[in-house]
DNA sequence: CGATAACGTGCAATATCGTGCAAAGTCAAT
DNA sequence: ATTGACTTTGCACGATATTGCACGTTATCG
């Protein structure tokens, strides 16, 4: 088997699975490990590939403490994402917000779906790129390296032009009276913008986000018509946000 | 048999299989492997598959998705991408196309340097992440996943507003006649947009697209002041660029 | 803290590569 | 028919790439 063949086919695996592991890249391809450990050694170098302790994750979507942040509660996140998914229709304009959740429900979405999605995220955009029906609209400006999103004057005057049916928003706080809440002056600047386009607006909090406020208030909690948390959130969580007319979403 | 035949062959072989291996084509046409060698060789200068270490494999430089793409030629654009980078001084304003010459580019930044780089590839902003002294700005527009750029009448009017030092440019095809070209019409006119707004343009160009022309036509070479080719490139390719007053300069 | 798996590095065996060169073949002009 | 320029092919030889193994180090997990 010719090396650069290999190489090509670890790149696929990985595509295709999300993650490769060293001893049975071994096995498959009938080669010692060492010689695996070579190839993504390599593949590391050009940048392809993220190497880990026992094989390799795809070349992160995003870079620093972005992918640590993705690994918090990640199933809990990724049950929140397919929920969201699940509410989009084929032929929609739906917009989706930066954050890790977010990159986990341009992930989840069917592969068959059609629809426009507006976005103010690189990391989005990369993530929706093998989905071929999915049309993507990016929202320029200033990139906001903390949370991988574009803000600033021109992203709020880009926004002007979008209308969307559904914004699915991600926050650092959901709090019954301090309302949505984030952590950076601009990005709350440009959330607002994004919800006002909107017909409707979906936020997507996992456990951590429930209760908390940050400095940053985009809106009242029920600027918000539906709120999706983790399937085992206490009903006492989230009976205050029902009060408040929303709807609860169980992921 | 006839040479040109076995060649014919070989293109069949690989078409069919996706790969080759010197040793197998030997025995198959009874010669040796050196005879196979040169014309792998030499299907490889025409640009009619990629040589590897062992045999071949499909060369279609634009046809494979953005990952396979990543893999040609890599030690050769990384290196074009670390001589660009070094053309940028502290505080300018520059401009990264898209392309994955321009991913490495923005891999290849010194990690201390303070600059502003507009791009609007989400790729290249993504990677751009973990460099804190680099201001981000992104051009946003209609995704073209292809490429993984953003396009269309939005990305226009958002270049207009901008003005940069240098545009670091990728093409498809580098012709002495026919120009600066790329192989889709709304990337073409992007390119013409962000090399109006530039005082200064440079194109980045492997091997493989010097002397090469793709549908689109983007500006006459000279249009670019220098050219950035892999270093052991022949001065005969370079000669009819330096003779339009390009600055030739080898990685 | 210890066991185990994974890792990186140096090294040697092997395979493959590129180049120079000579032998054989081709072909047109003499 | 002969000559001479040219191409093709195989071989020799040194250079380079790839691979597996040995050995010491590091990461992970209970």
């Amino acid at each position: 088997m010719l090396t650069s063949h290999r190489k090509q086919a670890i790149l696929a695996a990985l595509k295709r699975e999300g993650q490769v592991v060293a001893k049975t890249l071994s096995e498959a391809f009938e080669v010692s490990e060492d010689t695996i450990r070579r190839d993504l050694r390599e593949l590391a170098a050009e940048g392809l590939l993220q190497r880990v302790h026992g094989g390799a994750l795809p070349s992160s979507p995003a870079a620093g403490d972005f992918v640590q942040r993705q690994q918090i509660s990640p199933n809990a996140k990724s049950a929140i994402a397919r929920k969201a998914a699940s509410l989009i229709s084929p032929g929609q304009v739906v917009i989706f917000d930066g954050g890790t959740t977010c990159v986990q429900l341009a992930r989840h979405l069917p592969a068959t779906l059609q629809a426009t999605v507006v976005t103010h995220s690189p990391s989005v955009a990369v993530a929706l790129v093998d989905h071929p029906g999915i049309e993507v609209v990016m929202i320029g400006g200033r990139l906001f390296k903390h949370s991988i999103v574009n803000v600033g004057a021109a992203a709020i005057e880009a926004i002007g032009h979008i209308r969307a049916d559904t914004y699915f928003m991600g926050v650092t706080g959901v709090h019954p009276t301090e309302g949505l809440s984030t952590g950076d002056l601009e990005e709350a600047y440009v959330k607002r913008a994004l919800a006002a386009r909107a017909a409707e607006v979906v936020v997507l909090a996992s456990a951590e986000k429930l209760n908390a406020a940050s400095p940053y208030v985009i809106a009242p909690a029920n600027a918000a018509a539906t709120l999706i948390v983790d399937g085992d959130t206490p009903e006492a969580v989230t009976d205050p946000f029902a009060a408040l007319g929303m709807v609860i979403l169980r992921a």
